[in-house]
DNA sequence: CTAGCTGCAAAGCGTTTGCACGATG
DNA sequence: CATCGTGCAAACGCTTTGCAGCTAG
């Protein structure tokens, strides 16, 4: 609990109440190393504490996502995941979409895309955590057409 | 059906059967002007075939999926939106978080950027239709932190 | 004729919601 | 003590699937 201090404060500020269940969830999301899926904090939130119920997490999960402290980003798996997003240095995902493989992709490619946008239309992008669907240097061997 | 000529050769190529609930579903795929979900795809074709079913419509999406025919794409509402690719000008779009306005972007802002990640990579990835979150000018006035 | 597409119906899945209870501030 | 988060269970909506019959090639 000792590294959930800024988390329970920015709660406080947003008149949010601070429950061991969402300390359990922030736990999670903050000491897993990339993206959980609702399904995956809840098995690690019930390891330690076995009284929290998946609507829960989902709620929790809301809330964090309002105040912009975790991000949703579909996988293409059909189910949302979830990270931390002040956890590790900017970055996206490439994701082959014959093998499902995901690497990383640093955030130095999309550096500049954020500022046009904004520049030209005033809609401001959360070019925070894009996935980005493709083939993998090993598919496109692989597959041709079909 | 004039228009279907490739579509239907692209499927013979790839050992498909040309039905006409197949013709009904590329048609209105053809002449949507925009993203359509699985639901109005089925609306639009009910209307002048009222045979199909809804397993179909989704069957032949994921079959013009794999053929690269459509795009899927999810922009935010939890259901999958589904577009012609080869229709018009390559775009991507910008979705409001908070009122869910979609405007259009131009490819150009992307253009590098596929290029760039395949050449220091080797991951090839589909630029083809970007899902972009953030907040359009109207709501980055009106919301603050919550 | 035979592979495979279709409709139907039901199941599957992640996610959301109503409700009464309990905890937080 | 009032508010709001929680667990439970059920509902929800989109999507998928098993099966028997039909259709395209």
């Amino acid at each position: 609990m000792s590294c959930e201090t800024e988390t329970v404060q920015v709660l406080r500020e947003a008149g949010q109440k601070t429950t061991p269940q969402r300390l359990m969830i922030f736990s999670a999301l903050r000491h897993a190393d990339g993206h959980l899926t609702a399904a995956e904090i809840y098995e690690r939130v019930r390891m330690d504490y076995p009284y929290v119920d998946i609507s829960t997490v989902y709620r929790t999960l809301g809330v964090l996502k309002e105040l912009r402290l975790v991000s949703e980003t579909d996988m293409g798996t059909g189910d949302a995941t979830y990270e931390w997003v002040r956890q590790q240095r900017l970055h996206h995902h490439l994701i082959c979409r014959d093998c499902g493989k995901v690497v990383s992709l640093d955030h130095k490619y999309l550096e500049n895309l954020g500022a046009e946008i904004l520049a030209d239309s005033g809609f401001r992008p959360d070019i925070d955590h894009f996935a980005i669907f493709g083939l993998c240097a090993k598919c496109q061997g692989r597959s041709g057409r079909a």
